[in-house]
DNA sequence: GGCGCATTTCTACACCGCGTAGAAATCTTC
DNA sequence: GAAGATTTCTACGCGGTGTAGAAATGCGCC
């Protein structure tokens, strides 16, 4: 399972919130200023670094036809989510018992919502 | 998040299959005998160390009324694997993004076992 | 057409989790 | 209480991650 450390996780939130791809500074930047929690204050080549590594890994992508190169995200966080889920699901060797399971725990209102999104599905089925 | 080692992770995989507690020698057996794949040949004393690893992690737990000690899964595949998922869930800011990603990209089949659990789910509501 | 600055790449190190297992301690049984 | 089984302690190597300086590279301007 690819997983990812505190700051490539801090870095992936960054960009997953962004529309625009970013330079490494940006990110540095707002890395510093998300207030939010973190408040990470690194250097600008610990932050290539990690791009570099999260680029390997497939989670950016990068645009190198300009200086500074510019970083984006290349799944969206619901697809990324989803996707680890499914992976999760995946180790199962009875799927059917862990989405009992899964199931079991989801609050009324998410079921509601789960209820919904596969009625649509079937129903729409194309 | 908490995550498994490959021998912790095949570890389980005994554990989970099996009703009665085992000693770590079982184990060890179990573990070599397991043609599946892994066709693991560790030291007894390496099954320890990782069962005392799975036991910090919460994963087994263990009787020292006797010796050899017994140990035994705290959950069953399936409850770690939808508490797994539901962990990633959370990791989403938005939830309802990641389940219709998730259920989008879910089986016919599957999405059908799915109505089946929230229907049910719903209408035994108790 | 080279100089200075911004940017990127290379290199490095420390830390931690995991696989691995011997040495040492502890327990059980005769 | 000695022998063998079992567990705990200790240890090491490896790979992933956070971290960042040194070195290389590219860009814009004089």
């Amino acid at each position: 399972m690819v997983t990812l450390g505190e700051l490539e996780r801090a870095v992936m939130d960054v960009l997953w919130n962004t529309e625009t791809a970013l330079s490494a500074n940006d990110l540095r930047d707002r890395l510093h200023a998300s207030v939010s929690d973190g408040a990470r204050d690194v250097a600008v080549t610990t932050v290539l670094t990690v791009l570099s590594r999260l680029e390997a890994k497939k989670f950016v992508s990068r645009d190198r036809s300009m200086r500074p190169h510019l970083y984006r995200s290349v799944t969206t966080r619901a697809e990324h989510t989803a996707g680890l889920m499914h992976e999760v699901l995946g180790t199962a060797p009875d799927r059917e018992a862990a989405l009992a399971r899964f199931i079991g725990a989801v609050s009324p209102a998410e079921a509601e919502t789960l209820r919904e999104l596969l009625g649509a599905s079937s129903r729409n089925a194309r």
